[in-house]
DNA sequence: CGACTGATGTATACACTGTGAACAACCTGC
DNA sequence: GCAGGTTGTTCACAGTGTATACATCAGTCG
C-alpha cells in the first residue's frame, strides 16, 4: 500500500491492480471484480485503472490469466509428489490421478481463483508471457500419452480420452464449487472425487 | 405486447415477466436477466416488477426453477424413448446414456436455460408447487438404481457412483457452454459426448 | 538550470443499474 | 357510491463502468 515515492505517482499500480484483484476474488469470488472495488482496495482513483488496462474486461482477463498459472503450476507441483520410480503403467495413473486431485483442490481451496482461470479462457490483450506454466489441458495431454504408452490405456481410447477426464475433473469441481457438493467438508469431496477419479481411470483402462 | 384491458392494469404480470425472461435468458443468455431489461420487455415501469418479486434474485429464482422443470422434462422425454422390451440390464445402461446426452443437449440447444438451471438452485421465496417433476438429481438415482438391480453394475461401486456420472455429464456440459468446446458443431459436441459416457459406462460396469 | 513532453493519476460527467418511498389508477366488497 | 386494498407509475438515490478534460509528476533537451 506503500507509494515508492510520497508524491503524485504510484510506482507501479498495474501490479498492483492485480494483486489486489487477486486477492479480492479469493476473499469474494471472482464475481466481486469491480473496477471501483479494485481501485478503492489500492488507494487511486478508479480511473487510474484506464492508465494500464483498456477497461474492466481487459483487467480480469490479466487476473484470469494469472489464475490459471496458479491453478497449473498447483498440478505441476502435484504431479512432481508421484515417485519417479514406479513402473510407468502404475506412474501414469497415478499422475492422472494426481491431476484430477489437484484441480478438484486447487477449486475447493481457492474457489474465486478457480472460477477466474475458467471464466474468459481468452488471453489479455498484452500478449507478452515469459515463464509461463504449460496450460493445464497440455498437461493432461501429455499424461494421456505417457498411459497409452505404458500400454494400461489402449489405443482404440485414446480419441477423445482428453474430453472424459476434463469432463470428469471439470465437472467435480464445478460441483464442489457452485453445485450441490458445497456443503461438504473438505475431507468429504476430496473423497467423492477419488471414488469419481476410480471410476474414470476404470473406464479408460478397462480390457475389451 | 396487449393488455387484457386497455386500461391501467396488466392483468397478469407476474406470468408474463417469467415469460420475458424466460426468452431473453434463451436470447442472451442468463446474465443478461435484469429487472429493468425484463419489465421494458413487458413494456411496465421497472418498479411494477416490486409487487410481484421481493427483488431481482427472487425473479431470477423463480425463472431460474421453471427452466429446471424444462430441464428435467427433456430427460423423461429422452428416457422415454428407450424401449421397455430391452433386457433390464440392457435398458438401464441405455437409460443412463440418454440421461447424460439429454442433459448435454438441453445445455447445447437452449445455454441460457441451462445457466439458470444450474445457476443458484434454491427454491424461489415462494414455495407452492403442483405438477412439478421429478429434479434430475432423482431421475439419475433411480437409474442408479435400476442399474445395480440389473446385476450390471456392482453393489459396491454404487456407492458415490451418482457424483461420478453427475460430474461427468455436467462437465460436459459447462466445457460445451463455457468452456473449450464452445466452438464445435452441434455433432461434434454429441460425439465427444457419447465417448464421455462409454467411458463413464465402462467404469461403473467393469468387472473386477 | 529551466522549459518542453510524455506518462500517470484526478475530477467531473453521463448513462446505466437495482431499489425505496410517495403517488395514482384500478378493482372489489360493503 | 364509496372505502380499502391491489397494482402500476414516478421520482429519487446510491452504485456501477467509462469518456473527457485536467493536474501533477519524471524525464530530457537546450
Amino acid at each position: 500500500m506503500k507509494r515508492t515515492s510520497p508524491g503524485y505517482h504510484h510506482g507501479n499500480l498495474r501490479s498492483a491492480l492485480i494483486e489486489a484483484a487477486l486477492d479480492l476474488a479469493r476473499d469474494k469470488g471472482a464475481g466481486a471484480l469491480g473496477l471501483r472495488e479494485v481501485t478503492r482496495a489500492v488507494g487511486v482513483s478508479p480511473n487510474a485503472a484506464y492508465r494500464h488496462f483498456a477497461d474492466l474486461r481487459a483487467l480480469v482477463l490479466t487476473v484470469a490469466l494469472e489464475a490459471r498459472h496458479r491453478l497449473a503450476r498447483a498440478i505441476i507441483d502435484r504431479l512432481d509428489t508421484i515417485a519417479p520410480g514406479l513402473d510407468p503403467a502404475r506412474r501414469s495413473t497415478e499422475r492422472l490421478r494426481a491431476f484430477g486431485l489437484a484441480y478438484v483442490e486447487f477449486a475447493q481451496s481457492t474457489p474465486g481463483w478457480y472460477e477466474l482461470a475458467c471464466a474468459s479462457q481468452e488471453a489479455p490483450p498484452d500478449g507478452v508471457e515469459e515463464g509461463a506454466p504449460p496450460p493445464p489441458h497440455l498437461i493432461l495431454l501429455g499424461i494421456l500419452d505417457e498411459m497409452t504408452r505404458a500400454g494400461v490405456m489402449a489405443p482404440a481410447r485414446r480419441t477423445g480420452a482428453e474430453w472424459s477426464c476434463w469432463s470428469t475433473v471439470h465437472g467435480l469441481a464445478e460441483l464442489r464449487v457452485h453445485g450441490p457438493l458445497q456443503a461438504l467438508s473438505g475431507e468429504e469431496a476430496v473423497r467423492l472425487a477419488r471414488l469419481a477419479l476410480d471410476t474414470l481411470i476404470q473406464g479408460l483402462t478397462a480390457k475389451s
